[in-house]
DNA sequence: TATGGTACATACAAAAAAGTAAGTAATGGG
DNA sequence: CCCATTACTTACTTTTTTGTATGTACCATA
């Protein structure tokens, strides 16, 4: 997110495993603390930054733009920079980001079933 | 993955989160860096703790450990210890485990795709 | 008695991610 | 000229995650 170190065992690591697995090359792209939730809000259709901070309450202005730019390097989303003052800037899904909605629908579920399952195992 | 500071910021923030959204719920249920790797590695059945070891090269002790006692926490792994010396520890997926499989697959698939993706635009 | 294999645990260090606080450019309106 | 608005930067601190190195229990076998 910041700065990484090229060599750092941490950072070869990422790579051999990312390269090696389009799983986790997939869910390292999505594996942000707030990313899912910024695409989630951008599902219905393009977003103002304001727009994206006042629905996802608790975000500050630097994690989302960090989000943000990661995901349009990722191709994930789009960014349009409107020429006015104050500047206006909207954000929304790509195609190959629109894909992933089905899957997120089938991942949500098994979330909130594993939810379920969770509370009547702690529940005994 | 080690001890967290139950009121920093970063904890409520997560906690809100996951408890705001089943995707990012679930996403995180399996973000960590190996955790993937192992479940896809555990996908044709049950395997030693060594086996994974030598299967996943790269990965220490360490961080197997934490990623599998994580896993089965979370209810998506299994452990059986079996009273030897020297000892034998198997793991397996769960029932909500093997849930996951078709969602991986997709995801899978979608990652396939996505890389392709930026490796044409990356040629242009 | 020393050695070896298995599946860990522990103390510590390095790296990365997340959060805090303050500042910036542009310009239209008062 | 001063202020407000928007969408960011930048420098810095804190928290979390990942990695390194070493140690442990158990007993069978050499």
């Amino acid at each position: 997110m910041g700065n990484i170190k090229e060599n750092s065992t941490n950072n070869l690591n990422r790579k051999y495993i990312t390269n090696d697995c389009d799983l986790t090359y997939s869910v390292c792209m999505v594996g942000g603390r707030w990313k899912l939730l910024i695409l989630c809000k951008l599902e219905p259709g393009k977003l103002r930054f304001s727009e994206l901070k006042r629905e996802i309450c608790n975000i500050t202005e630097r994690m989302l733009t960090l989000h943000l730019r990661e995901l349009e390097t990722d191709g994930i989303i789009k960014r349009t920079v409107y020429a006015e003052v104050p500047p206006r800037v909207e954000y929304e899904l790509t195609a190959i980001g629109i894909e992933l909605i089905p899957i997120w629908k089938q991942l949500s579920q098994w979330g909130a079933k594993h939810r379920e399952l969770m509370k009547e195992v702690s529940a005994v």
